[in-house]
DNA sequence: GAGTGGTCTAGACCACTGT
DNA sequence: CAGTGGTCTAGACCACTCT
């Protein structure tokens, strides 16, 4: 382990900040797949030699980050999507009541084709190389309630057009980590009003140019690898997006 | 100070959790004001006899609230809105370049007039309570792009409209603490899209009908105590609001 | 009972700020 | 220089879970 100070060691990263790292790289390649428990304290302090207050501190961040999840007297596990819980994460519609209902999934289309030019900036890809497109109807309460474009890379999800074809789950995040092994571990979005389109106006029964919430989403693994974009236009004529500002 | 552990003691709060709580009581009760030094962990640790440590971990907390700021060498100080930093805490529109610009504001109204049920809801107030109301348009490079309605309670903010009656600043959560000590620490926003009203298409220059994003926030002060609520609608044509999910 | 994470203590040294 | 917060260590005890 390198030092965290001294005069000869123009470094100073913090010891934790250094074992979190390391951490998230053993992570990230794999070493523990979701709901796995991970080693110890004890057992990483050995191994790092360092104090085990330090790997403590270390572990509490990734804790807050959420990439893993503890419990007293259990152990330390990776955090995984497939958790009540962690399913509502990053759904964030919220009925006028209040309530927040999951919404269920119509599939629309899903078909393979050529990255344009904002998709690969956007996904992080060469240009041309090939993504999967997803359409489809997200349905809350019976009605239908938003249209839904995904764009990923087949590379990074091979096979899932051929494997699914329209039989896609409601959830795709823990979709994403049971057959792929990949994990959404952070998201960004950007919110506009829009006008509907004849066609969005037609599958969300509301009026041609009526208003909707257009939520685009840039889904992230660790290291804020992008792995999906999403776009989704959402009618909130009874559902509104709640966001938390601290 | 109260016993963490102990069989005779039903209550188990950590240590760390009760001296955050006194020290948010009396941050709330004004004993140091925004911008001021708090004592420094050793002098906390004296008081309630407990270990730096303790001390230390309860300010970590409410430095990742955003309560108060640490700098090392020079102190603990109270959070303030009056810094460059915070002024855009709460501020989450980016033009669609991804820069932030902060809007200028120009005032359309203020009076004062009895809260309706909703907003003595909203801000938990007495029916009937006074409250006073300000109209205003945020002008973004030179162009108006919202309207914005923002209501609280004339008892909170005795005598704010006679006192500045149409010269309102272009931020207001600076102005609630500079000058009535209020500090606003987080805020819940329902996002919606909406049809402009006649009156919003004409100051906000577009289509009658066009759509717009509608932010309703609800703004707190310490101990989540309501003190503001807003109601802003914007034209996102060019403009986008940004969120992040973790 | 052994093992886990959670809390608390006490002390050391470091980096940085002011004087 | 003394004083501040930031890091690291070492050890104690606690609450909880599983065997």
């Amino acid at each position: 382990m390198e030092m965290a100070y001294g005069p000869d060691q123009p470094v100073m990263r913090p010891l934790f900040a250094q074992i979190e790292e390391r951490l998230v790289e053993r992570l990230t390649a794999g070493e523990w797949k979701p709901g796995m428990a991970l080693p110890s304290e004890v057992e990483f302090a050995e191994y790092y030699n360092v104090s085990p207050g330090t790997v403590r501190k270390a572990i509490a961040r990734m804790a807050d980050n959420q990439l893993v999840v503890r419990f007293r007297g259990k152990g330390t596990f990776v955090a995984s999507q497939t958790t009540e819980r962690e399913r509502s994460r990053f759904f964030h519609m919220y009925r006028d009541d209040g309530a927040k209902e999951l919404p269920e999934s119509r599939p629309v289309s899903c078909r393979n084709r050529l990255a344009d030019r904002e998709e690969a900036a956007r996904l992080v890809l060469a240009l041309g190389a090939e993504v999967t497109v997803i359409e489809r109807l997200r349905v809350i309460g019976g009605a239908p309630r938003a249209f839904e474009t995904i764009i990923i890379a087949e590379r990074m999800f091979p096979g899932l057009r051929e494997q699914v074809g329209r039989q896609l789950p409601n959830e795709l995040y823990p979709f994403y980590e049971t057959q792929f092994g990949i994990r959404v571990v952070r998201a960004e979005e950007k919110l506009k009003a829009v006008r509907a389109s004849a066609r969005e106006a037609e599958v969300l029964a509301v009026a041609d140019g009526a208003p909707l919430l257009e939520i685009d989403r840039l889904a992230m693994t660790y290291g804020d690898v992008p792995v999906e974009w999403r776009c989704t236009r959402c009618d909130t004529a009874a559902h509104f997006y709640r966001s938390e500002l601290r």
